[in-house]
DNA sequence: TCATTGATCAACCGATCTGTTGAATAAAGA
DNA sequence: TCTTTATTCAACAGATCGGTTGATCAATGA
């Protein structure tokens, strides 16, 4: 399984209300699927689809408990995205403040302002 | 605008490799329709619209230069969906730390351990 | 003014997504 | 064995998505 076709996934997975919901849900513990659709207004079968959305993207994992079927958070994975969005969001950051510094310094700072300024 | 649902079309908005190269790219400076399309193969329109839905879910801004209409990274939006995520990973993380401690703990580690395993 | 450059708008197509209903499967319990 | 509970599978419909091409708009520069 390729890792960015699960970094795509995952971040699909998370662009749903109700898919986050879960996630959150989750969070606080493992739960089936007749608890984790009882809050919401749709059909079971759209709750199922939205947790195998969620497994495929490797957000959750499920166990057996006789006829239940528990769902967890996979931690990890949440963490893996984060960490992909950090890289980006401190390299911008960073360049940010370099500009920052550049504009402070004596003289030089033309080109900075042009830059800061957009 | 609501939040939850810049939230969403954020999320969806990284769920798509090209955009996410693109916001890679922006992540090291500006830059203009034209050069973030250059990587790829696909249209200048098509690369257009990507850029649309980042800004639509605030993941980028756009000044003006002449013809040109240099994009730019919004690095506080992509702050706000590491926190979105954290808020849920750390809680997980939390909840299982706490359940490795009650199994350190003299006895009663039958449950932990049920809840441990799955 | 007219051609060029940079980018968007509009209409369209095929694929994928989210929901539905109805039927099927798997394990537990009477 | 028969029923109930928990969940999934299958087929379908409508909406949205990602791409295309062709036309248009806006600003520069000759």
């Amino acid at each position: 399984m390729d890792t960015e076709e699960q970094l795509n996934r995952a971040f699909l997975a998370l662009g749903d209300p109700v898919r986050r919901a879960i996630v959150a849900r989750l969070s606080r513990g493992a739960a089936t699927v007749n608890e984790l659709a009882e809050p919401f207004d749709i059909s079971l079968q759209a709750v199922s689809k939205h947790i195998q959305v969620l497994e495929q993207a490797g957000l959750v994992s499920r166990t057996r408990d006789a006829q239940r079927r528990p769902v967890h958070l996979e931690a990890a994975r949440l963490e893996r995205l984060t960490a992909w969005i950090d890289t980006y969001r401190l390299a911008a950051e960073q360049r940010f403040r370099a500009l920052d510094a550049l504009l402070a310094s004596t003289d030089g700072g033309a080109a900075a302002t042009e830059e800061k300024k957009q």
